[in-house]
DNA sequence: CGCGCCCTTGAGAGTAGTCAAGCTTTGTGG
DNA sequence: CCACAAAGCTTGACTACTCTCAAGGGCGCG
């Protein structure tokens, strides 16, 4: 396991939360990280796990999933390169609430709780940084709150499709691929329903080809159909 | 309106965000900020609204909720004194995502977005206690979306319950008081139901007497059965 | 070839939403 | 101080969305 720090898949100059950094604020921040390779199917960490640190993605998909204590599972969010993740519970908790796990071969960078805080303090856009993202997270969170005690599971399923072709689209000649692998429990827990539901209403979808799976690799080919689901209140 | 700031109404020490600073960097706090007093159902600022400011609550109940495009609405929180609020939109949006209403007479301190980021910048303690707040924020969103997703309203409610009273409940002779003007309406928005599911499910926990409510204040009485319902995964 | 994983599909049941009506409490003005 | 209006709450009947249970099909891999 070579690390080459000039290799394009470790440059930590891409990251949100180092925006706005001299050069020199930089180096720090490279020196008091951890960049580890992780193949695919790793856990990262998992749910209720102490010493927690914060996590950034150079490369490769992540999926963040939370279980209650009756074992029902739902899908926090699924990270892609260049997001931060497992930030939740710095300066709180100390105690990770969901489990990462990865879904591709991955390059991953992390901080310990006191190296960021220093970080933090002597480089006050790095904290401006982190709020926004989280922020944003949280922004996120409270719509999908919304989602789920407003509309039904055919909305919420184009609405999540979006998405995640917003996040995590590539345009291709077919329509927007999502380069993720995605199995349609995945997509059932991302909108808290179940497999059988998320199977009932994106089969009819595919056989009037607003959209393709091939090998858990979703295509949407005809995203003004997904974006009429996703807005219609129920005519 | 003659604000004297020696009035314990009018302490920021209080605050978490001010956790651990110097008293002169508390009188830098206190001289950035604008202090008001609030009447009873005033709005604080509206969904969209622009020049966002970052709020906190010195005194009273405010409550934030969302409305969709629409028109369905959810409740985001409800802020007791010594809380945050309005705080998800700096540094990213510039708008409000939620409304903000006073539930009863309030005083309300808040900074301007750079006079915050100035804060910071000169005292990394506030970006720590912030990123603190609004990290144990998220962490309660996506519990509440674990929830949306996988219980049945009756437990929703229970939760929802035992959060308040937890947050904002009072001990008294007959058991815990919730300090907020609660409506049915406004209990259904928290669990993301509607205003006859909420009655349909309370009425019966209070002629069973498990619960009172008066005057729009809430008591429970045997916290343990709400507890029950809370756990019981559905036998 | 057979096993495991993932997906589809059907039937039936139940939770919770909608519609509709009436009741209670609160507040206001004569 | 009473009357009436408005707001909030309860309750019933009906509907329908979505879950659960059950069975079977397709695909890849050992």
């Amino acid at each position: 396991m070579s690390i080459v720090t000039t290799d394009p898949c470790h440059d930590l100059t891409s990251l949100e939360l180092l925006r706005g950094l001299s050069p020199e604020a930089l180096e720090e921040a490279r020196a008091a990280a951890r960049i580890r390779q992780l193949p695919r199917n790793t856990r990262v960490f998992n749910q209720g796990d102490m010493d927690v640190r914060a996590h950034a993605l150079l490369q490769g998909s992540v999926r963040i999933s939370q279980s209650g204590s009756d074992g029902a599972q739902v899908v926090v969010r699924f990270i892609t390169s260049g997001e931060m993740f497992g930030t939740v519970a710095l300066f709180t908790d100390h105690r990770y609430p969901a489990d990462a796990e990865t879904l591709s071969d991955c390059v991953e960078v992390s901080w310990s709780e006191t190296a960021l805080a220093t970080l933090m303090s002597r480089h006050s856009p790095v904290a401006i940084n982190f709020i926004r993202i989280i922020g944003r997270r949280l922004q996120e969170a409270q719509e999908r709150i919304r989602e789920l005690a407003t509309q039904r599971v055919e909305q919420r399923i184009a609405h999540a499709l979006l998405r995640l072709s917003r996040r995590a689209g590539r345009a291709t000649a077919d329509g927007t691929t999502i380069e993720l692998p995605l199995r349609r429990k995945d997509i059932a827990d991302i909108c808290g329903t179940t497999l059988h539901s998320a199977s009932r209403i994106l089969t009819p979808w595919e056989k009037a080809g607003w959209l393709t799976t091939r090998d858990q690799h979703l295509t949407i080919r005809e995203i003004a159909r997904i974006r009429r689901v996703a807005e219609a209140a129920g005519d």
